[in-house]
DNA sequence: GCGCGTATATAGACACTGTAAAGATTTATC
DNA sequence: GATAAATCTTTACAGTGTCTATATACGCGC
């Protein structure tokens, strides 16, 4: 046949060999430069293959997405042990956290959201975002006092907390901040600010705590 | 030729007829899922007359992006002037109104910040967006009491503000919150749950002021 | 070791898309 | 009225995602 060079037919490993191809497709050029024809050459395929393994362009990127929120979720939770005991620092280091991978991975953690490329009702999906909730709720009980259900909107320090977090991050991806520091500054940057804001929003739970937890 | 139904050759307003058929386009199904051909056939036009009115797609959704901008900056001035006297009434009613504007737009919010889809760099989105950053810089100037030079970004409080109305309504837009509430309530819900979110965000700004301005 | 079902990969086709170039038609200007 | 400019059509081309039919290799029962 054509195209076969030193490969044998069966490839062995197209899909995490796809799966790689995507990640650094979308990191470097965004969820809609990707394409699966480009991923199938990357992988030394024919345009076909995907399909057996993913059914769908959609499909190979809703893995990929719960590949990055995996990720992101265990990056946070490490932080949060690293900590400490005190659960505002906790809650702290969760959203430094978020912040951290969500300017480190931009055009990742983008897609994730992205529903004409994700599948955004996928189970595996929807079980990481679900863990990534619970880690908040745990944390925001700890650090309120009080034992939060998990009906996190009603509460507005938890929504308070949610947004300043995945709010910021966005613009600092949307370059609706820091749009002209230098690319190697901006992260470090991004952080101080992020700190400095966090600090601020712990104010905002100190007031309506009883102090001695 | 063909085409050519009861239409004079010259369409005559071509321009805005492209614009109100992308507007709808992007409203119903979202900005990936916009096409130029299909908006010139919605206008009554062959798949290659829009070049000469924007030269690109991504040039006809520029200009989407600015109409979209400008409303929102208007619509959030008159809240502001709407809101009276007192500065920190003012500060909230300008978050509400971003976070209304957002919610109500969903899908042309996400496509003035998609860069795939839209120049960032055109001089007229630059404006408005500086428009958009002066009237928040203003308001925050006035609120704390002290003048604030346009160096935003130094300003943790000013930084909490922006990314708790942007985070939030982008939060609301993306699902990530009130997932399950039907599109009926959505709004009326999340409207309340900012109104909280904001009133603790004041409380923020309430601690840092000399209580006497 | 052998055959056979199944998983995997290929190849070609189809209907789309955006963009570019060349021709046709109307409007504007002198 | 002639000529230039603006506007629209038509044709063409390189991509894309997905479908279908075909080819190849693997794994399991015997």
């Amino acid at each position: 046949m054509a195209g076969l060079t030193d490969r044998t037919y069966h490839h062995g490993d197209l899909k995490v060999a796809l799966l790689a191809a995507a990640r650094s497709m979308v990191e470097e050029e965004g969820g809609d430069a990707f394409t699966l024809r480009e991923a199938a050459r990357r992988a030394g395929v024919s345009h076909g293959a995907p399909a057996h393994h993913f059914g769908d362009k959609t499909g190979l990127l809703t893995e990929l997405a719960v590949q990055v929120m995996s990720e992101r979720v265990e990056q946070v939770e490490a932080a949060r042990i690293a900590a400490g005991p005190d659960p505002v620092d906790q809650l702290k280091a969760c959203g430094m956290a978020h912040i951290l991978f969500m300017i480190s991975h931009p055009r990742l953690e983008r897609l994730c959201w992205q529903d004409t490329l994700v599948h955004r009702d996928d189970p595996a999906l929807l079980a990481v975002l679900q863990r990534m909730a619970a880690g908040l709720i745990e944390s925001m009980s700890a650090a309120t006092g009080k034992m939060l259900i998990p009906d996190k909107e009603a509460n507005p320090s938890t929504l308070l907390a949610i947004s300043v977090v995945h709010g910021f991050a966005q613009m600092v991806n949307e370059r609706v901040i820091l749009q002209d520091v230098p690319e190697q500054e901006r992260q470090t940057r991004a952080l101080a600010m992020a700190d400095d804001m966090l600090e601020l929003v712990g104010t905002v739970f100190g007031n309506e705590l009883p102090k001695d937890v």
